[in-house]
DNA sequence: ACTTACCGTAATTTATTACTTACCAATAGA
DNA sequence: TCTATTGGTAAGTAATAAATTACGGTAAGT
């Protein structure tokens, strides 16, 4: 399945920081990696697991590698986990009518 | 923040096929690690991560520890989330709305 | 009382993941 | 053309996390 990946993506608190940067704007790698206390490669190491798991995507202009949210990954991946708590509260809901009856 | 516990929680493979088993109804740990591919220690361990993450709790019924899942830090989370995703997406569409103009 | 089943924790090892340094390629600007 | 700047990838190291083994403690059953 695909939303592992997401789920793994965001794992990582410094893909998190990175993901919440680019909910305000697009960024080319150099202005991602400034502020983050690690190096530049190791920015690009993340961007590509996150790449990978369809929560941003990458458009090339000139020389800058300008990411972006992906907001088709984004919408299923929240679909997903809407689905993942309902299907938890709701089994919980069940079960716990059931232990009511019992009384 | 709290929700980074449960993000991190999330994270592990092992820990979500623990979480997904604890949907059906509440279990033992002897039930828990049946059929996992790992030992019952690791498993306990990986128990403690969730509980941490307020995601499961535990009632101890006699010699037996049975794990829940937690219904009020599910929704917390669901709640965090739903959040997550909706700044994440209305920040996309304000920055397309903005593009669209320049048009 | 003795034994068995349940389960947490400590200590260690193993495996994974994050990070750095070093490199190279490509575009932009002088 | 020469020089910045940008940024990806490879290789190795460092740090973290997951797993095992070994133990002890408590409750249940005989």
């Amino acid at each position: 399945m695909n939303s592992n990946l997401a789920f793994n993506a965001l794992g990582d608190p410094t893909r998190r920081a990175i993901f919440e940067k680019l909910q305000h704007r697009p960024m080319a790698v150099v202005d991602i990696a400034s502020g983050l206390p690690i190096s530049r490669p190791a920015v690009s190491q993340h961007l590509k697991v996150l790449k990978e798991a369809k929560l941003i995507n990458l458009k090339t202009v000139g020389n800058n590698n300008i990411y972006e949210l992906n907001r088709e990954g984004i919408i299923a991946m929240r679909n997903y986990l809407d689905k993942f708590w309902d299907d938890a509260l709701s089994n919980f809901k069940a079960l716990a009518e059931q232990t009511e009856k019992k009384k």
